[in-house]
DNA sequence: TTTTGAGTTGTTCGA
DNA sequence: GTCGAACAACTCAAA
């Protein structure tokens, strides 16, 4: 019998992988294996620990069969493909633009040997759907009719005979960078997957549509880290849900297709990874926290949760304490740093993508484009999130802020959206806003207007 | 080709 | 307090 290879990287799981199948039918013994990139372990120590702990659970769900190799894949992998005889590799694609570039470069080293990619991280992979002029759909609301109209594919089987090549070497898995003192994250591995996916399912999709927004509540699946690392497929959702009707399960596949578009958006256009994806705010004027003290102070007090703005701060301290923040938040934040302290939004995408569990680099960093108006169908310039009505709207009763915050835990009900206005008059360590907000949003708009200014050229 | 309707997530102001 | 209008202009998608 002869041996083909599955190399592993967003596909941690057993079930619904095509590309297990399509191994199988090689006819050949399945060497699985997961290259341990440095190039990639240096993301973010948060997100290491959790990989670490999907590989373990990998493995045991693999029989142990599993084998871990550290080095660049497109040295590894020729090598491995030497050491065992095997005759293809087999992957699930890859779409991000570091991603792709690996797999060619993989592709080029293996010379002879094909490897061949089967599905992809997505119910419809990236690159499937387009309008009716056959270009890629830039808006959303159109892109996400399409998609549910083209269908999903049914979920993949585990093959019923599959024989695991063995006897080849592997390294230990290394300890895990330890989390922060004091930080817990949700496990990611297959199994806890289906439990959580069991759980949401079963009652709290109905409501997810009220729900989903209100930070102090379960509400949301809390399913993105095991879907980045692809411990349960977005197909094995869709099918669970069947012809399930209601506004809640609409609500939740729609934030489904949302992964799916901004997967296909920066298929389409991968520089947009790290550069804004459109030119029509290239003039605006950011103030730049490399080159500006003042400007490091405040991004430093942004990342650290201590803005003086508690919503704002809860979700900056949500991140660092779970490596996790609700989406709510996430908007809020993010338009914080943006438009009330005037700093592009790279720098605060960098943040997140090193603390987030969950850090998926298309929906991160094209959530920040929308945040920041510069991509595929942006929230409008003038629109300037004001951080405390949001947190009087979605955490009424200030839940979340307390959960966060302990210095505002002496405050009672919604005054803790407004802590200067707290009768004791005791900051207890909290600090006053590093920004008064109607001076931060008037600046925001004003330097909108000089790059929209700038870019038709108008001297006016 | 031209036209037309529409576009995740909001805020502020004034009646 | 509630409510509706204004906030700009542009691009996209489809008829």
């Amino acid at each position: 019998m002869s041996t083909v290879i599955l190399w592993l990287r967003r596909d941690l799981r057993l079930h619904d992988l095509p590309a297990l199948g399509a191994a199988h039918e090689a006819g050949s013994d399945i060497l699985p294996v997961f290259v341990l990139d440095p190039a990639l372990l240096g993301d973010s120590s948060v997100r290491t620990h959790v990989l670490f702990g999907a590989l373990r659970a990998l493995n045991d769900s693999y029989d142990g069969a599993l084998v871990l190799r550290t080095g660049k894949p497109e040295e590894v992998i020729p090598k491995l493909v030497a050491e065992v005889g095997a005759n293809s590799v087999h992957i699930t694609l890859e779409t991000t633009p570091f991603g792709r570039r690996r797999d060619e470069r993989v592709r080029d080293a293996l010379g002879e040997t094909p490897l061949i990619a089967t599905g992809s991280p997505y119910a419809i992979g990236p690159g499937t759907i387009f309008n009716g002029s056959g270009d890629p759909y830039k808006v959303f609301t159109p892109f996400s009719k399409a998609w549910r109209a083209h269908g999903w594919p049914r979920p993949a089987e585990v093959p019923a005979d599959l024989t695991w090549r063995r006897g080849v070497d592997s390294e230990q898995l290394p300890d895990a960078p330890d989390l922060p003192e004091g930080m817990g994250v949700d496990e990611v591995s297959e199994a806890a997957a289906h439990d959580r996916w069991e759980e949401f399912s079963g009652e709290a999709v109905a409501d997810y549509k009220d729900q989903r927004d209100l930070p102090s509540t379960d509400g949301t699946s809390r399913l993105s880290a095991q879907l980045k690392y692809g411990t349960i497929h977005p197909r094995t959702l869709l099918a669970d849900l069947g012809g399930r009707e209601g506004d809640g399960i609409f609500t939740f596949v729609s934030e489904l297709a949302w992964r799916e578009f901004y997967a296909d958006v920066l298929w389409h256009n991968p520089s947009s990874v790290w550069t804004d994806l459109r030119q029509s705010l290239a003039a605006m004027p950011y103030d730049h926290p490399d080159d500006d003290p003042d400007t490091a102070d405040l991004v430093d007090a942004w990342r650290a949760g201590k803005t003086g703005y508690p919503f704002v701060d809860a979700g900056m301290r949500q991140l660092l304490a779970d490596g996790w923040m609700h989406n709510r938040v996430r908007m809020v934040t993010a338009s914080f740093l943006v438009k009330h302290l005037h700093v592009w939004w790279p720098v605060g995408a960098r943040h997140f993508m090193e603390h987030l569990i969950d850090g998926d680099i298309a929906s991160n960093n094209h959530g920040w484009q929308w945040v920041a108006g510069t991509g595929t169908d942006a929230a409008p310039y003038f629109r300037v999130f004001n951080p405390i009505t949001q947190g009087k709207r979605f955490d009424p009763n200030g839940d979340y802020i307390r959960r966060y915050v302990p210095e505002l835990r002496h405050l009672d009900g919604k005054s803790v959206h407004e802590p200067w206005k707290a009768l004791d008059g005791q900051a207890h360590g909290y600090p006053d806003p590093i920004v008064e907000h109607s001076a931060a949003r008037s600046e925001a708009l004003s330097r909108y207007e000089q790059a929209r200014e700038e870019q038709s050229g108008g001297t006016s």
